[in-house]
DNA sequence: ATAGTGAGTTTACAAACGTAGACAAAGGGA
DNA sequence: TCCCTTTGTCTACGTTTGTAAACTCACTAT
């Protein structure tokens, strides 16, 4: 597979904008960042290109103005960061991941029973 | 907290080495970091010396050479990390980033038998 | 026509990263 | 003593990232 696209920090803020709604204009777009991270016009717009450029956002032309779109799900983009530290930070295993995590902070009693639940269909679809 | 150190990819390679056995010298460090990454020898003093301004490594002169020891842990090092993305990508649910990945790739019988033993401990510890 | 607005594009610039060459001090042999 | 090697430090340089000002073009209200 071609190495799907990651993002940077600023660039998860501004897609996390295009997930919750799209397609936006760049006007929406500045205005909810500039709200939500302080951004100035520039800083949002220069963003967007670069995720242009990237391919994790598509713009299309209606008239004088631009919409933005997201190229890449939400699931793609964390899917991707989370194999990458998982690799490197945990040598690719899941559980040594979570025996990490729970020993540092406990889990609610809903976070735990989706875990199992989550656990109980990966086991199901996984010998179907 | 004070913000626990978060390391750089170039920086999870030299400090990957000197958890698997420190004491090291940078002689050592530089021999082993130049096979298994291609690095010239500069680059990897480089690494170390930005790793001890970090406070990641720690170093000691005998005599004329310098030993380097990490002074974080993997765990602590990867938790960081793995708090960082679970926010990012996640909102902060582990389980909707459990559900992700398993959603993409298929749990061995192992993993999933892990996993399962490191929710039950955590509920166990949870509510004790 | 004129000036102001909204929208998009260019340029900028510092900090962080990856990568490494150059240089200096110290020790070991010839 | 003189040179080579080892070890450590300093300097360097291109790229990426965060952040934003400046500029330009089209449009609108006067």
């Amino acid at each position: 597979m071609e190495k799907s696209i990651s993002l940077t920090d600023a660039e998860w803020s501004v897609m996390e904008c295009l997930w919750s709604r799209a397609p936006r204009t760049g006007r929406e777009l500045t205005e909810e960042l500039g709200k939500k991270c302080g951004w100035s016009r520039s800083t949002t717009l220069t963003l967007l290109s670069r995720l242009e450029t990237k391919g994790a956002v598509g713009t299309e032309n209606d008239g004088r103005v631009k919409t933005f779109v997201p190229r890449v799900s939400r699931e793609e983009a964390a899917l991707r960061e989370t194999e990458d530290l998982l690799t490197r930070a945990y040598r690719g295993s899941l559980s040594l991941m979570v025996s990490t995590l729970t020993k540092k902070q406990t889990l609610s009693r809903e976070e735990l029973d989706e875990l199992y639940a989550i656990l109980k269909k990966a086991e199901e679809d996984g010998h179907a």
